[in-house]
DNA sequence: TATGAATGAGTGTTCATTCAT
DNA sequence: AATGAATGAACACTCATTCAT
């Protein structure tokens, strides 16, 4: 019988992929990238190590999923934020902080984040398709805090170049942080990163 | 007979440590560390596979060398730099340029730096010698530029934080820009990079 | 469908299971543990050199397999001779002959047994397990044995201490025969050993 | 200059011989033949690894030099036992202990006689000269016992077949009492295994 | 669809041996 | 004669992927 409204059976199965891509991200922050092994991640989602590819076809799909939700994510956070934002004075501040709360609220994905970019820097034909997610999410940043740039008078700054360096700041001041500085949970130590991160970059516009 | 100048052997000897030390870097700046197997170096340094071993205990361990070689070039640049400058004024200015310069001279380090904070982040044992080497970078890089910070009145930035920041920012900002922007060989390009970055870091003082 | 009676699946991976014991222990008695290659192993067995790894951990847990698996085999032998046997006078001997029988038809297990006793005598932590188990077996042949030398009076022997013998002086008689005399194959062959065993036992007790 | 006596250089590199023979020797027996590497007898033995090969045509070559050096050692006591021991009652007596206290004395013998006893049950081209030697020793050693087992009436045994037994007895038991029963040093120990060892061989006289 | 046994190319590492000095 | 740097064949073990059930 055709239905319209996924099967129980098709709903099992979407829980299954969001369980594995879950449970994937946690390991890829505990573990890294190549240090996470399919066994491991089908293991702790207690599923048989087959089924991984009944969902993936490769280890290499799953990292391009991955990527695509959390830019997806990052990128639905800073609309919303957008959205929000009324005077243009905020505007940018308020994306940034969009990002900066997303990435603490979310710290499985910084260690991710910056295997990628890593893998990004290689030559290999294998990362062309994350190379292009990673160029998409530019792009569209770049489309979204274009006019808060331009609105400013003077050499502004290419809008994908700044978007850029939010990715590049938040990114490499907060795993920096993580790294020597603990949790980095509490309210004071998080208001001191959003404050410096939103000084440098309002210093680059 | 005892000599105090090296016998032609031990010249031998260096100079394929220092080979192998090269050509390591250089393929780790192609493919990544973890897709660089020792074959590949000594395949390229044109020596056998185990003479590796005569010069490493393991790939960690050549790993721990390559980061304390990068490290102590970096400090070394950022001392000199320090000697060079007279005025305060300049003081920060300059070895934040020093640092830039030795990545763009040095491009073979950027990835390898990238991957080797990738590791940091993960609590494996074996990460353990990397992390001490580079928490020992940043407190002499703390040392070196804490007088310039303290010179200026009000709230200044603990050195060591500040520190931290010109690394998170030079690397972040290199990596994404080589990612997208080319070579960065330009000198215009190179001139927008340092200027991007001083002013960020100024506005966190 | 849960199931009491094992799966086909299960079936067959015992049976490959058993197939790589079997396979193990006659290359071990043909070339020596320590020139025994996991490969040599699974190309015999005719499967994947990786399957080995799905069914031990490791070479080493291979030997312990096949250690407990060998001295269960003679501890069981040894426990049918003791009920088969009636009159005290008998048991002993029984047993001995129990235990020399087994290594003749099993001379698979003879280099096997003696080199494991090499590997005991080292101080290595990899030894434990096996030591535990030898230590074991011993202790079970002298609960087994202790009755029948009790009942003689007099200085009785240590139990333990004549299980021991037993085992030292049957493996040592085995492969030293076996090591010039052919195959010790013939009748009266065998008849000689176990009468020379025996006796040189008995002058123990 | 010709010399008759050896020169200088000569006994500097018979020394030299001495000490690789003396601390291979003691290695095997820490630590087995297999797990003892070269260097590491060099490096204990305090010469550089090359001058291994000056003396040694492979490692092989060592266990054959060292074999023979024991076998010829274990016969020498023998011989002088039997020169000593008068009355034929003895005789036979006398070498057992002689053996024995050979081997007390040299313990480092035991696990090298051992494993190598292991080698000899191998089929492969590489053990024939081990083979050859030992085969000779039970050769000679019959020869010395041959008169003291024909002197006894009926059915003697074969004497090669005797000093076959004794080796088997005396490594089988010494290797199983020091496995579980400490150094066997104590004198009582000493006498136990020596009153243990007669008893079995006489039995089988 | 889910499973997990089977696979085998690949990888870091070891170690006996060679050879230039 | 002594040295130790260099060598490379081997080997134990890993892990992404396949496939029969």
């Amino acid at each position: 019988m055709l239905q319209a409204t996924p099967s129980r059976v098709e709903r099992r199965k979407e829980r299954t992929r969001r369980a594995l891509l879950a449970v994937a991200l946690e390991l890829f922050h505990q573990k890294g990238i190549y240090w996470t092994k399919i066994e491991d991640i089908t293991e702790r989602a207690d599923i048989g190590k087959g089924t991984f590819y009944q969902h993936f076809e490769t280890k290499e799909d799953l990292l391009e999923v991955l990527l695509e939700q959390g830019l997806d994510a990052l990128l639905a956070r800073s609309h919303e934020a957008a959205l929000a934002s009324g005077a243009d004075s905020e505007f940018l501040s308020r994306i940034i902080q969009a990002q900066l709360d997303f990435h603490l609220e979310h710290k499985e994905y910084l260690l991710f984040f910056h295997q990628v970019r890593g893998l990004l820097q290689l030559s290999t034909d294998s990362v062309r398709n994350l190379r292009r997610m990673y160029d998409g999410y530019l792009d569209q940043m770049g489309v979204l805090i274009e006019p808060a740039l331009n609105s400013r008078d003077g050499h502004a700054m290419p809008a994908r170049e700044f978007a850029m360096a939010i990715s590049a700041f938040t990114l490499g001041l907060l795993t920096h942080h993580l790294l020597f500085d603990g949790t980095g949970e509490s309210q004071q130590h998080r208001t001191d990163i959003q404050s410096q991160l939103e000084r440098s970059l309002h210093a680059l516009m």
